[in-house]
DNA sequence: GTCTATAGGCTGATAGAC
DNA sequence: GTCTATCAGCCTATAGAC
């Protein structure tokens, strides 16, 4: 944790307060006033601070990603390929918890159909974070820990889509696992994070005996759902 | 393959271009006369069938929800565990693949701090697709054939998170994979479908010599990224 | 069933005082 | 740096002719 932030600036206040309400209700939706109020300023000083409602948007974004990044390129760092995997999850894990929104306003930027602000976020994990994932699985793969016959990009986005996704459908993510109450707990997160860890080292685990897992099964029930 | 349809109404035509605009820019973006341009009808015309903007839009959600419960329930009904899943992620694709807008318009709905209109979609799935899913899995570990360890529903979560993700961030994905052109392949698409389906039955499948895989490794790296 | 025309409300952004 | 006041533009939804 680092030192409590000092007195918290307006432009702060800002940032945070349209961290939360652009995740929570969407660009669009989301009011210049509205971000004036729930930060306690008034709504004409953000064009003193940023050009437009476009511009505050982006910062927030960059602020998310440089952490994201920032805290998966240090804690994978000279691990071996299984305990690098793990610490990328927790990573992953914990920047989520700092900023529980954030996840929601990415995605909703990465559904556009024109990923407009997003695209150079993306690029930046694309060369930094989602790199040294894949270096991290092609690695255990040449030391004999991992199957070699996965593909390492496809199973690094299999790795990161299951923390992602919990947290981006987390009001459905509740209604799946029969939580009554509208969040899922930050304990579940935990549990889930660390399932998500094994799950993924689980799948990419060589197998010790590649005998006879099964026999015929392999080439049908593929196609069945056509 | 159902029949050709017919004519195709103009009911039918505000939902489709609905559903696709609602899915590129999203709801609050997306204006009436947008749809009723791309539909190619009079935009007061969305009045006469529908009661108002949001009505509309739950009518494309759920559209897609009750297809996407059909056929996963459909395609993954009476197999052994593993052709089951496989069948169901299967099926899971090919939704997919015949509405490739709908996942992100139904995510647009998930990400909400108020999911309203998914709410009852999110239900739906959860007491039959997600269900399915999840007895399968408890029916593979009871066999024999699974690891006992996993937690069904968190084990299910992760399994349709990659599909899911893998749509929803389409855009972003194609960058992630370093394609060129700013959408995935409907190839590259087929491809993950079957590597998820592969990477998920993997991380299940029971270890054959549940032997020293890792001796000291379980309990460092785990919280690495403080 | 399909259209034209328009009312009425809300929003992003600016001007300018302090 | 922070505020008040305000406007021009766009959007949903309705009324009503055909």
């Amino acid at each position: 944790m680092a030192s409590a932030p000092p007195p918290a600036s307006s432009r702060d206040l800002l940032l945070d307060a349209a961290e939360r309400l652009f995740a929570e209700q969407g660009f669009a939706r989301t009011t210049i006033k509205q971000i004036g109020r729930a930060a306690g300023v008034n709504s004409a000083l953000l064009y003193y601070y940023f050009a437009d409602k476009r511009e505050l948007y982006r910062e927030v974004l960059h602020r998310f990603v440089a952490r994201l990044v920032a805290r998966t390129m240090d804690a994978s760092a000279g691990d071996d390929p299984e305990a690098g995997i793990r610490a990328f999850v927790a990573a992953q894990a914990d920047t989520i918890a700092l900023h529980p929104h954030a996840p929601r306003l990415f995605v909703r930027e990465l559904v556009d159909a024109d990923p407009g602000a997003a695209v150079d976020q993306v690029r930046l994990l694309a060369v930094t974070s989602f790199r040294r994932l894949c270096a991290l699985i092609e690695e255990g793969q040449r030391a004999g820990l991992f199957r070699p016959d996965a593909s390492a990009p496809f199973a690094a986005i299999s790795t990161i889509a299951q923390l992602a996704y919990f947290s981006i459908a987390r009001p459905a993510v509740a209604l799946l696992l029969g939580k009554q109450r509208d969040g899922v707990s930050a304990a579940t997160a935990r549990d889930f994070a660390r399932h998500a860890a094994d799950f993924a080292l689980a799948a990419l685990a060589a197998r010790p005996a590649p005998r006879a897992r099964r026999s015929a099964g392999r080439a049908r029930a593929h196609r069945s759902a056509r």
